[in-house]
DNA sequence: TTCCTCTCGGACAACGTTGTCTCGGCTGGT
DNA sequence: ACCAGCCGAGACAACGTTGTCCGAGAGGAA
């Protein structure tokens, strides 16, 4: 009654043999017109769906690719699995999708459950270091990571550094000589990579590297919004903020307006939606989770056909979105009480 | 070598027969703390995990949930899915995410390849009004609905109707006459619930009903931006906008914003990040999606032990974010030069 | 000693599907 | 009319797991 029909139903309805119809459903073999028909109609009619779960114990080969990211409820991680999606269907596989919450053991026990699942690959933004227990998988199961890479695996990243460095050096170009790095999160490498960038660029310029800039965001928290005014309740509060990360950035934003300063200078680490509405709009690097998805699984289709093939890092290229918030100098501060603003303005 | 090792592995690794493997794994059995330990030294070795779908195979119960909704990448939707897996991973089930593209066809054959799957039950953001061909699976997989519902499943939304209603009232307590409706979608059943609610409000006001005030903007495109310009251009354009689904909104503000147009009055259905950042700050219909994605995934667990319940419709309240742009009244339009202004502001 | 209980192993079968193999029957060419 | 060749159908095993059933021991109690 509850149970669904099975492809030996199907036989008995139509009243051929068992493999006949599997030689109909997968469409391999030439089966006689008549007969195709006959199981056709009886399928229909007993709203046949052939069990997965079996045909891929049989052929050994899953049906679906998992996807492990820090959070599905993330403006750059939801747009990755949508990409990821979109190229899945075509190919008629599912995508399971898996949250790690910054969590290396949530992670491990994700990616576990995954290869139990005999998923065919998967697409992971790593949080743990300690992946040595994928590899005995690593033939039947590729893994691809995104966004940041893992020594030993295929990934699909930008390059956090340069571009990192290009925001705040638009910054420095503006006059600023106290930036705020607001989004360091020291487990996460892309936070570390974008720290060593801004830190470079300030050195180059000969201004102070001061570590009370820098505050401790972990992601995942609601921690940007206090962090951001830790900073600016410093004795010497920054002029200009370096935003790491797009997550915090609507948060961060949004404090800013609620604090009244909107007299800082901004450059975001992702674009994010209202950059553009906001007073200042706020400029931004972009950086494209569509195409890091597709790319991602691209590469992982790759890896099924060839299992073996060597490890390739992708970078894909960034852009920057020129707004108004990276121009705001710091003569502007002048007006702000809190701060002698009597720093040259540098062209 | 590349094949993952079997429970046969791992009893011929633990000198144990298959069936103590097998106890040990479901811990169902009472097993010698010895063997017990004999196996599970051998599973760590071998890196061995069952495989769930020969499992699901024997046992006819799969391991994952499918949630099929209108687009992954919406920041509703990706609350919604995000809070299903929080709990689906306490329940050891995985998260089969399916967009259906608002397309009746698309969504049918996701929930078919789910049906594939053996997925234990899904969560369904119905598009398509054909869902009969999903009786014969219902005891074995139920369905949940979210956002929207369908005539005989279970479904988790929340009172359109009432709620679109306070948010016009809100706009027409402000003096405005003409409001546009931005959102429309004569495929979406919420957007037509919504609708019917601000057209009543308005008759109930003895304010005119005029169609042009409210352009279909098929969701998933990119129509908002348009449609907002149009109803400006009209002859007797709008004073004050209500914002019928919250994945325009963003869109939206930010044409309004690149028009110069924030004069208008504005009520969202639905929150947005930055909502309180931008000027002036947006009024919301609040809707939780982590309650309805939570309510529908329990709704679910009560389907999976008992299959026969009468159907439920759940709906979860929803709030008003006091911003203030539905506060604006059309007074202040009078420094607009191309509109006359003089009605009288209501209090 | 005998009997009962308890733990573990071995032997099947089965879940639904597909690959292999074989055989029957048909077609076409001679 | 006969045979070669071929096409399609059916029988069977197998994928990895669990459930059932039974038997072999071991240990304790009567």
């Amino acid at each position: 009654m509850g149970d669904r029909p099975s492809i030996r139903d199907v036989a008995t309805a139509a009243k051929v043999s068992i493999k006949t119809v599997s030689r109909v459903v997968n469409g391999l073999d030439t089966v006689a017109p008549e007969l195709r028909d006959r199981v056709q109609t009886a399928i229909v009619e007993l709203n046949y769906v052939p069990n997965t779960m079996a045909r891929s114990l049989k052929t050994g080969a899953g049906n679906a690719v998992g996807v492990v990211v820090d959070s599905i409820d993330d403006v750059f991680f939801s747009a990755l699995v949508s990409a990821v999606e979109q190229r899945a269907i075509s190919l008629g596989l599912g995508v399971v999708v898996c949250s790690s919450g910054f969590d290396p053991e949530r992670e491990r026990n994700q990616l576990l459950r995954l290869a139990s699942q005999h998923v065919r690959g998967i697409i992971l933004a790593p949080v743990g270091e300690q992946l040595e227990f994928l590899e005995p998988y690593r033939t039947s199961m590729p893994v691809v990571t995104v966004d940041r890479s893992l020594p030993g695996f295929d990934s699909v990243t930008v390059d956090d550094y340069a571009a990192a460095r290009s925001g705040v050096e638009r910054l420095v170009a503006s006059g600023h000589r106290r930036i705020g790095l607001i989004g360091f999160d020291r487990r996460i490498q892309t936070a570390r990579r974008r720290r060593a960038a801004y830190e470079d660029v300030l050195v180059e310029h000969g201004l102070a590297v001061d570590a009370e800039l820098v505050p401790d965001v972990p992601l995942g928290s609601g921690a940007a919004r206090a962090a951001l005014r830790t900073v600016l309740a410093l004795p010497e509060p920054p002029s200009a903020l370096f935003l790491s990360n797009a997550r915090h950035a609507s948060a961060v934003i949004s404090e800013t307006h609620s604090l009244g300063r909107t007299d800082l200078a901004v450059v975001s680490f992702g674009d994010f939606s209202l950059a553009d509405a906001v007073d200042p709009t706020i400029s931004c690097i972009d950086q494209d989770p569509y195409s890091m998805g597709a790319l991602a699984f691209d590469r992982l289709t790759q890896l099924f056909q060839n299992p073996v093939l060597d490890r390739v890092d992708l970078q894909v290229p960034t852009g920057f979105v020129q707004r108004s918030s990276h121009l705001i100098r710091i003569a502007e501060l002048a007006a702000q009480p809190r701060r002698r603003a009597g720093k040259v303005s540098i062209s």
